[in-house]
Parts: C-alpha cells; sequence; structure tokens
DNA sequence: ATCAGATTTAATCATTTGATTAAATCATTT
DNA sequence: AAATGATTTAATCAAATGATTAAATCTGAT
C-alpha cells in the first residue's frame, strides 16, 4: 500500500498521503490510520509530527485553500492587463490547476461549508476584491452587469466540470482521457463565452 | 434538541431529521445519534425503522438525487418549449429548488463523488439526454457550440452561487437575506447570458 | 566504538459509534 | 378489562478510532 517515496523525509511522507486522503475522503471519512498506511508508517509517528489529526488537517486545509484561491487574487488586481485578458489567464490558470487537482473544489468548500469561519480569515478579501482592477473594468466594459454576478458565472463554468465530473463522465459516456479533452477544449471557449456574456 | 413536528409519524420523524443532519454534514460526519436526537427518538428506534445507517441513508440520498437531477429532464425533452423557454424554465426551477435547499448540490455531488456508482444508475440518462430536444435545438441554433458544454456552463451559473455560498458571501459581505436577493437576480440574468452565449 | 538525541515501532487506552437486546409502555381489538 | 401486537426505552456490546506510552532502533558527533 505504501507507495510513497523513500527518498522523502518521514514528515513529507505523512503530508503527501494526507494530502492524498483528506481530499479525496473529506475529514470525516478520513481515518488516520488510512494516512499512515498510505505514507507507509507507523500510526504514532502521525502524533509524533503533527500531535492530532484536526492539526494535520488545518495545515493540508490550508495548503488547498491558498490553491483553489490563491491563484485568482494576484491576477484580478493587476493594473496592466486587460479585463480580456484576466478572464482568459484565470480561466487558463484555473483549469490547469484543476486539472491536476481535480478533487480540489468539492473538497475546499464542502470543509469550508462544515468548518464555517476558520479558513476564510483570509482578511481582507473584500476589500481586495472591491478594489480591484477586474472589478472596476467590467463596470467600465458593461455597467449592466454586476461584477460579483459575473464573477460567480465565470467561476461556475470553470468549476462545474470538476465539481459534477462523476455526473458529467457517466452523461458523456466519456472516460478519464476523453473527459480532460473535454474540459481542455473549454479552455479557449470559456472566455469567449465570458466576453459575449459582457456585449449582453 | 428535538424540534420535530409531535403530530408527524415516527418513522417521518426520523426521515425529516436525517435529511437535515445529512445533507448539513454529510453521510461520514453523520452520528446516528445526532439523527435520533435531531428526531426526538431514541437511538434504537432508527435500528427498528430502518435497520441501519446506511439503509436510511440511502433512502435519503435517492430523494437527493431525484431533487436535483429529477426536475431537469422533463423540461430538457419537452418539444413543444423553444430553448430560449427551456432555459428560462431549467434556471426558475432550479434556483427555486436550491434557495430552499442550499445545501443539495454541494452534498449530493460529494456523495456521488465517494460512494462511485452507487446513486447514478438512474438507467438511460445518457440515452435520454442525448435524443432530447434541447441538444437538437442548441445544435440548431448555433452548430459551433457542442451542447454537453453549454449545458456545464448553464448549470454552473446556476449551481455556484450555492456551492460558493460561505465564500461568495464573505466576499460581497452580505447576510443571508441580501444574499438570497443577489441570486434571484440571476433568475432574470442568467438566461440573457445564457443566449448571449448561444449568439457567440 | 560510544553516547545522545532523533526516529520508529508494537502494544495499549479511552472514547466514540453503530447496532442489538430484553423489558416496558402504548394503542387497538375483543 | 384483558389480550395482542406495535412502539419505545434503557442498558449494553463489539468494533472502530484517535491518541499515548514505553521500549527499540537508527543516526551522527565525539
Amino acid at each position: 500500500m505504501a507507495k510513497i517515496d523513500k527518498d522523502a523525509s518521514t514528515e513529507d511522507k505523512i503530508k503527501i498521503a494526507a494530502r492524498k486522503v483528506f481530499t479525496q475522503k473529506g475529514y470525516a471519512a478520513t481515518r488516520t490510520r488510512d494516512i499512515a498506511q498510505e505514507a507507509g508508517i507507523n500510526l504514532a509517528l502521525l502524533s509524533y509530527y503533527f500531535r492530532s489529526k484536526e492539526k494535520l488537517f488545518a495545515i493540508i486545509m490550508r495548503e488547498k485553500v491558498q490553491k483553489l484561491f490563491g491563484s485568482i487574487v494576484p491576477i484580478l488586481v493587476r493594473q496592466e492587463t486587460t479585463l480580456q485578458e484576466k478572464i482568459e489567464h484565470i480561466v487558463a490558470e484555473y483549469t490547469e490547476i484543476l486539472i491536476e487537482n481535480p478533487d480540489l473544489p468539492l473538497f475546499v468548500l464542502s470543509e469550508i461549508r462544515n468548518h464555517p469561519t476558520q479558513f476564510l480569515e483570509m482578511a481582507p478579501i473584500q476589500k481586495v476584491f472591491r478594489q480591484s482592477s477586474f472589478i472596476h473594468q467590467i463596470k467600465a466594459t458593461n455597467p449592466a452587469v454586476v461584477p460579483i454576478q459575473f464573477l460567480m458565472s465565470l467561476l461556475g463554468m470553470i468549476l462545474m466540470p470538476f465539481v459534477g465530473m462523476p455526473v458529467f463522465k457517466i452523461i458523456t459516456g466519456k472516460n478519464d482521457k476523453q473527459y480532460i479533452k473535454l474540459i481542455e477544449s473549454r479552455k479557449k471557449q470559456v472566455p469567449i463565452w465570458a466576453m459575449s456574456i459582457l456585449s449582453s
């Protein structure tokens, strides 16, 4: 079962295993023994290095929240790019991250719902967003479109194929490889659709 | 704690409680004792009426899958409505259902991921979808738009405000009531945006 | 080689949790 | 009222689970 690099330090082996098990099964369904087995180590090492399941989870969760939201903010606030460029960057970057981490959105959004505020104290997200170049550009492009509404739609179009993956795989009858292709073709389509929303 | 109607039968009280606890916390995080307490009954009654946690969950899950997907299929296949009408119906119906059941999408999609195929044997969903009037109308309206891609985008725009509710609440700084208003204003917007995607 | 500290292991604990059991209570029929 | 079956309860079980402990092993410095 233990299929983790032998050259990684024990602490890293545990974190690598924890990332995998937590994101696949969620906090509540994860057994510390599963993580230990996946890491190829003894259960006691988990407590030795991370004190408790909860502490280890907090570390992984922080990483994952950062991974899901960290990439978008810099794009939104950048002054030098046009709105269309921002949209293209968001779609491209997100899609690539999510192809590498398909469970990420469902995992993070579910755990955020369960552990209410704990993981969203990322200080001034509200302020940063309001003052972002992205918002101003949307207002300038089409005053009839409410920026947050547009962002919701854009993110919805990007995340939906991952959040609903098992369902859409069945509907489309595609295998893993074909499904990735379908997602990748959205890299070009979604920005076009997003721009056409702004022209509505 | 027990806050369930006294006039409901015990079996119903348990099901009502199970719906609430399962959808709020997910299968793994749900304790049968939580359900019993929420229902205002003794733990043994749960086994008496439903044999096991898993059996009870299967019943609730079946309901919820039906609730999330059941309403859309009839709309997609209906021959008499135009594409625009179908889009408007889907948005309106979904939004109303989800306002009443905000946890529904995250719950169902998470549990489907965890219990792989178990809840998607809903027979010929693939065939029904392929042969639906909806698909044909999209192809006729704009051959450049792949129907499943369009459906993903449409559903993404509808579901995103619910799936990401805690995040968007913080970003927007809105309270529950204001957030619902924001979602309701999408009832008009999303169909317009969807149509503009079809014109791209 | 030896020592000291870091790392790892096997064994065990206490609590939680899903499930069961046997008895008590309630409702309905006669 | 008595009897019968359905419903409900308190108590308990066995397994699962997060965590700890004490001992064994390894590593690097002297």
